[in-house]
Formats: structure tokens, sequence, C-alpha cells
DNA sequence: GTCCATATGTTGTTTAAACAATAAAAGCCA
DNA sequence: TGGCTTTTATTGTTTAAACAACATATGGAC
């Protein structure tokens, strides 16, 4: 399908995703701070060394635990359209909505303390993937503005979907909807437009 | 616990455990004989060479995997008491019903044509434990009187649970309770009681 | 019947994960 | 504070599982 990692050791996928899923379970009853190696790599039934050829302590898990499936969902959006359009803008501000969503629902106690941390992350995930999307539809431009354009675009979509979360009571779709002039023609739309 | 087969290596236990839980569920969806071993290990993410060095084909897995569960609880109980009683009978009767009731709503389509087979499969496994058992409580009687009776003991408490299944309408707590006596006196009791 | 695709077993090699041992750091509590 | 247990992190060795290639065998379709 997505032709960049293909042929990669079924044992890797599956022990990883064993380590990750046992954290996410693990995270829904305790705080993620009592939470011992010994405590995840049990529970995957899986050795502790293990765990260390795979990640290097807690927290580099926590970051692709949270990580790994929202932005899978986000890669596979951006490489679907091969560019970036409008309705790709919806389906990545849908795809963070939803993964907010059972991120509050699954285990708030776990990972509202790391909010900030997470935030910081997702925008950083979002920027590197925007930057190359970009990259492959203005290879002629200057990297420096392409920068800058997937870091507006990460937390302006970012933010979105925080002020919606926060402070907005309709639909997401509606939402996105509402803020994709923005996206797309940035404030001229709205201070010209007549 | 039982401190036979200490030390497996956990990867055995998780492949044989991925085979065996992949082949229920696919025997849940079609028959039996139309799942092939690509079909098995797809499923359990495991290669397929692999599914061979576990067990040699498809009918040694689907044996294994229906004693597996049933006969750990009959071992474990036998081990618990140390020596037969009123109570093992009880208790490992009420394991047999058990795992036909949740054979015959899990699986019963692919399951049912197995019926000889599994019958066939199960008496012999309880025959050999009922063997053991009685080997440490009569080491001085002689071998062949203790494999006799043993055989008796599960074609007769299997039997029970076929009549049990087919002709009676009690619980099966109730049912083997009516049916002890025999089990621990055999025809003497209800020929001579008066 | 032949042809073709798919399924079954088997084998030698490579690799990921288990294991055991180790040293250092972090808690803990008296 | 010192002594204790627990957790962390690393390393060399061993083993189970993945992989690829192979030789049958089975089963439809033509």
């Amino acid at each position: 399908m997505t032709m960049s990692e293909i042929k990669i050791d079924p044992r890797i996928k599956r022990t990883r995703k064993l380590i990750m899923d046992s954290f996410i379970e693990l995270a829904m009853k305790k705080d993620v701070k009592d939470i011992t190696i010994k405590d995840i790599t049990a529970e995957a039934t899986v050795n502790r060394a293990t765990f260390y050829s795979h990640f290097t302590d807690k927290y580099d898990l926590l970051e692709k635990s949270l990580t790994e499936d929202l932005m899978m969902n986000v890669s596979n959006e951006i490489a679907q359209h091969e560019k970036l359009t409008e309705d790709t803008i919806v389906s990545i501000f849908l795809s963070i909505t939803t993964f907010h969503l059972s991120l509050s629902s699954q285990c708030r106690r776990s990972f509202q303390a790391f909010s900030v941390t997470i935030e910081a992350i997702i925008k950083k995930k979002l920027e590197a993937i925007f930057y190359q999307a970009l990259l492959k539809q203005h290879a002629a431009d200057s990297d420096e503005s392409l920068r800058i354009a997937a870091f507006m675009l990460s937390w302006g979509i970012y933010g979105a979907s925080v002020d919606w979360k926060q402070s907005s009571s309709i639909a997401p779709e509606e939402y996105i909807r509402l803020a994709l002039p923005y996206f797309m023609y940035g404030m001229d739309f709205y201070v010209t437009a007549e």
C-alpha cells in the first residue's frame, strides 16, 4: 500500500503492539508515573530486555503509543490525496478530534497530566508531515518558506481542534468547514471579502 | 504452582495460544475442513513454518485446541485433591458439562461433525489422568486392574455427561450427585441396599 | 485427460526475542 | 544517614520464530 517500509519482520510489529497495548491498558488503571517497565512487560508477556530494544524508556513509549495510531491515519490521509486539498485539511482535523475524544474517554486520569507534552508531540509530527507534503508540491520554493507554512498549518489545525473541544458545540465537520477559508486563503479572505 | 513443566519459553506459550485462539475463532465462522493452515497462521500472525513446529497438522491442532482447556481444569482438579474423592468426581463432571456447553454454543457447526472424535479424545485423556491418580493411591495393586478401573471411570463419567445433556433436565450438580453412589460403590450399592 | 493455481509439508539460514548476569540508580523506612 | 529492596538499563549468549526455497499434492477449469 504505502510502499514505504515494506517487509518489516512480523515479530517486531507484534512485540511493539503488545507493549503499546499493554501500556494503554495499564494507563487506564493507574498513573503513568506509577507504571514500571516490569509491569508493562509482564502484561505484554515480553521480556524486559526486549522492551529496551524497542523503546528507550517509558516516555519514549508514551510518545509512540500516543502518536502511532493518530499519525498512521494522518499520514495515510495525506499519502492518499498525494497533495494537500481542502479535503485533506478536513479529514486530518477529524482524525485529531477523534483522537482527542478517545484519549479523554479512555484514560483521562493518566494522560491529562501530559496534555502539554502531547500537544507538542503531535504538532511536531504534523509539521513534519505537512512539510514533506508541501515539498512534493512546491519543490521549487525555498525550504524555509515551506517549513514555516508547515509550522503554521500544524499549529492552526491543532489549535482549531483545541478550540473546538473547549468552546464549540457544533459538530467537528461543521466547525472545520467554517475554519477552512482561513487555512486556504489566509487572513486576506476575511479582510477583503465583501 | 503445579511444579511440573516449569520454565517453558514464553514465546512457545504465546505462539501456541495465538494459533489455537485463531483456530477457534475461524472455526466459529466456517467449517473446519475449509480452514487452511494459511488462514490459521495469517489470523495468528505467525509464520506457516512455525505452525508445523508446534502441530503436525490441522487435526492435531483440533485435538489439542479442544482438550487443552478442559484437561487443564481436570488435571488441576485431581492434582489439588491429591486423591480421588466424591468431590473430585463431581468437579470433573462439571468441567466436562461446562466444556460441552461452551463447545455447543461457540462453534456447533464446525465441531458437531467431530463429536465422535472428540468423545474418543476426551475419554482417552481422562483415562490416562485417572490411571495416574490411581497409581499414586494404590501403588501396590496390579497395573492391569488400575488400568481397567481408570477405563471404567472415564467411560462412566463421560457417558454420564452425555446422558445428562441428552435426557436430563436437572442441574448437572444434582445429576452427578445422583450418579455418585454408582461411581463410589458400584452396582452393589443399588442391588444390596435396602 | 492436461494445465494452472493454491495448499501442504520440509529444510537451512537469518534474525528477533528470551535469558541470565551485571552494575548503577531510585525509593524506602527505621 | 546507612542498609535494604526494587527498578532501571546494558550486554553476551541461546533459542524460537521468520524467511525463502523447495518438492509434492490437491483441486478446479478448460
